[in-house]
DNA sequence: CAAACTCAGCTAAACGATTAGCTACGAGAC
DNA sequence: GTCTCGTAGCTAATCGTTTAGCTGAGTTTG
C-alpha cells in the first residue's frame, strides 16, 4: 500500500503538500497539485483512516450494540443505523450483547479500545452502569429502546405503558374480559411496562387478569411458544392475549395452530411490535408499532451532537416516541359465553 | 484517556515494560509487573487499538457489505457473521450497498480506507472488478451468497440451479403443469440460476412455462406484490407459482389474498428462501432453505485463512452449498381442471 | 580475576498521517 | 537599492503503540 511519503517521493513535493492537496486544507500551486493528484492515481493511494485517527483522536467508528441480532426488530435497527451513521459520514461496527451482561461489557471495552467516537447500546440487564461520557472512559453514549435508571446518559425509548395500554384496550374494546398476557423479563422496562400498560387498561375497568393468565419470560419464539401452549391448554384459558413482541407473536401463533386452535375465532390476539414482512400472511396481526426509523434516527442525532462536542455540557435528554396501534386481523368480538 | 506513557510514568517503568506486561511479550520481574498492573488499574488504562494498528498494520476489523439490510435473510448472515467474527477476536464493521453499485464502489474505497484486514461481499451487479487480494489493493475479500465471473477470488455460494430444480420439481410432482415464476433480476446469479433451475426441472418433464408466466423483477416485497397482481390477475394464471426469495414471496402471499384467492387451494407456491419467524403464520412456505449459518461460517473461515497468510499462493476457492426443500402447506395436488 | 554469557529493562526508531513553525523567494514601498 | 511583507512549500514534531538493539549488572568459566 502506496503511503503519503511514496506520493510526496513520486511528485516531488513534501507530505505536508500532499497533505494540503488530500484535505484541501492550504493553497497549493496548479503546478504542484496536478503533480500531486497524478501520483495519487499512479500509485493507487488512499490515506490510512487509521494513522490519520490516531493523530486526531478522532475514529471515524460509531458502535452499535444491539441486544439480540437474532430479533427482526433489531434487523430494522441496525439498517436504520446503517445508514444514519454512513450519512452522517462515520462507519458501523455492529455487536450482538445477545442479551448478556457479561458479553456487553466485553463489548463496551472493545468499543473503547477501537476508539470509536461514540456508541449506541441496547442495554441489557438492569444495571447502571451506563453513565454518560465516561461508561467505561470517555466514549459518548446513547441508550435506545430500554431505559436504565442510572441517569446522566441520553436516552431513546418508546412508550411501553402506552403500548400495552393501547392493545389491551383494543382487546377490551372487543368484549374480551378474560385476557392473558405473555410479556418479556420483568428487570427490562420493555418487560415491566408493557405489562403495567396491560394491567392499568384492565384496571381501569376494574378488571385483572386471572391468576396464572400472565407469564413473562425472555423475549423469543421458543420461550412464547411453551409457555402459550401451556397457558392455551388450561381449561380456563383466555379469550384473548396480549403478547409484548413480534417474536414472541410469531411463537404464540404457531402454538395455536399446532393446539387445533384458530385465531381470531378461538382467541384473539394482539402484540406490541411484529415482525417485517409477514404482513402477507394470515392472519395479520393486531399490533402496536414503533418508529423505528425515527428511533434511531433521533439517537445518532443525538450522539453526533454528543460527539461533536455541540452538547458537552447539556443534561442528558430523555426522548420518548409514542407506539401506534395497527389492526390487522388477529382479534375479534368475544364471543359469549 | 490514559497512554502507555502515563502508566510507564506512575509505574516507575520504561513503556516497553509496559507494553511487555500488556502483552506478556517478554519476560517482566514479578516486581516491575505488579507495580504495572497496579498503575494500569488506577489510571484505568487500555491500549490504544489505533496505534497498535498503525504499527502493526492490522485493525482487527472485518467488513460485510451486504446487498440489502431490508432484506431480513441478509439480517441471518449479519447474525451469523457478526458471531463469527467476534470469535475470531475481530469486531465487524457493516455496510449496506442497498443493491447499487456505485454505493458498493464507495464502500469498497472506505474499507480499504479503514485498513480492514478482510471483507465479505455480498456483490452487486454483474461486474468482474473483484479480484483477490487487490480488488481496489490489498485487502482480502470473500464473495458470499451470489457467484461472479471475474475470478481469482474465493467464493461461497449456493446451488441456485438446484433450489429452483428441487421447488419446480416438487411443483410437477404435485401434477402441476401451468407454473409461473416472479422471479429475481436475470443479471444475478441468484436471479438467473434459480430460473434456469426451474426451466430445467420443467424441460426435464417436455414442459415450459406459458409466455408471461415468468416475470424478473428486484429481490423486493413490493416488486413481488405488483408482479404476482398482474399475473395472477389474467385468465390464464397459472395453477402453481416459483417464488425466487423470501421477501417476494411474502409480497405474492399479500398479492394472492388482495385479490381475493387462496393458498394452497386456488393456486400453490414453493420458494426459495424464507422469511424466518413466519413459521407460525398460515399457510407455512414450501420452500428451499439456505444453510445461512455454514454459509457464512465458511466465509469466514476462508477470510480468516487469507488474513493469516496461510494461504497466499493458494488459487482461489469456489465452496458451493447445496439447498433443502422444507415442505409446508403453500402448495396442493393441481385440481383437475 | 578477567573474559564470556545472560538477560531484565531501557532507549529510540519506526508506523503514516497532520500541522506548527520556519525558510526563501518575489513584489511593493520608500 | 534596501527593507518589509506575504506566502508557497518545506522540515520536523507529534499522536500511542511495538520492537530492534543496547546497557550494565550478575553469573559462570577457565
Amino acid at each position: 500500500m502506496a503511503t503519503i511519503k511514496d506520493v510526496a517521493r513520486a511528485a516531488r513535493v513534501s507530505t505536508a503538500t500532499v497533505s494540503a492537496v488530500v484535505n484541501d486544507s492550504a493553497y497549493v500551486s496548479p503546478e504542484l497539485r496536478s503533480r500531486v493528484i497524478s501520483a495519487i492515481g499512479a500509485l493507487r493511494y488512499s490515506p490510512s483512516l487509521v494513522a490519520r485517527n490516531l493523530k486526531s483522536g478522532r475514529s471515524q467508528l460509531i458502535a452499535l450494540a444491539v441486544a439480540d441480532l437474532a430479533n427482526p426488530f433489531y434487523g430494522r435497527i441496525v439498517w436504520a443505523a446503517e445508514a444514519a451513521v454512513a450519512a452522517w459520514g462515520f462507519s458501523l461496527v455492529l455487536f450482538n450483547s445477545d442479551e448478556k451482561p457479561d458479553t456487553e461489557k466485553r463489548i463496551l471495552a472493545r468499543i473503547r479500545m477501537l476508539g470509536c467516537d461514540g456508541a449506541v447500546l441496547v442495554p441489557v440487564g438492569a444495571a447502571s452502569q451506563y453513565r454518560r461520557r465516561d461508561f467505561e472512559g470517555g466514549v459518548p453514549v446513547v441508550l435506545l429502546g430500554r431505559s436504565i435508571e442510572g441517569d446522566g446518559v441520553d436516552t431513546v425509548t418508546i412508550d411501553n405503558l402506552s403500548a400495552g395500554r393501547q392493545a389491551t384496550s383494543y382487546l377490551l374494546d372487543l368484549g374480551h374480559r378474560r385476557i392473558g398476557s405473555v410479556t418479556g423479563p420483568m428487570q427490562l422496562s420493555t418487560g415491566s411496562g408493557r405489562l403495567d400498560g396491560m394491567l392499568e387498561a384492565m384496571a381501569a375497568r376494574g378488571l385483572a387478569p386471572l391468576p396464572g393468565h400472565v407469564r413473562s419470560g425472555e423475549f423469543r419464539e421458543d420461550t412464547a411458544y411453551s409457555v402459550a401452549r401451556d397457558l392455551l391448554g388450561r381449561p380456563d384459558r383466555p379469550t384473548a392475549l396480549y403478547v409484548a413482541n413480534g417474536v414472541m407473536a410469531i411463537g404464540v401463533m404457531r402454538a395455536i395452530v399446532d393446539l387445533g386452535l384458530r385465531c381470531p375465532e378461538d382467541i384473539s390476539i394482539a402484540s406490541t411490535d411484529t415482525v417485517a414482512g409477514v404482513g402477507g400472511l394470515k392472519p395479520r396481526l393486531t399490533r402496536t408499532e414503533h418508529p423505528v426509523n425515527d428511533m434511531t434516527n433521533a439517537a445518532l442525532r443525538m450522539l453526533v451532537d454528543r460527539i461533536e462536542g455541540k452538547l458537552v455540557d447539556l443534561p442528558a435528554r430523555n426522548v420518548v416516541f409514542q407506539p401506534a396501534l395497527v389492526v390487522g386481523e388477529s382479534c375479534m368480538p368475544v364471543r359469549d359465553a
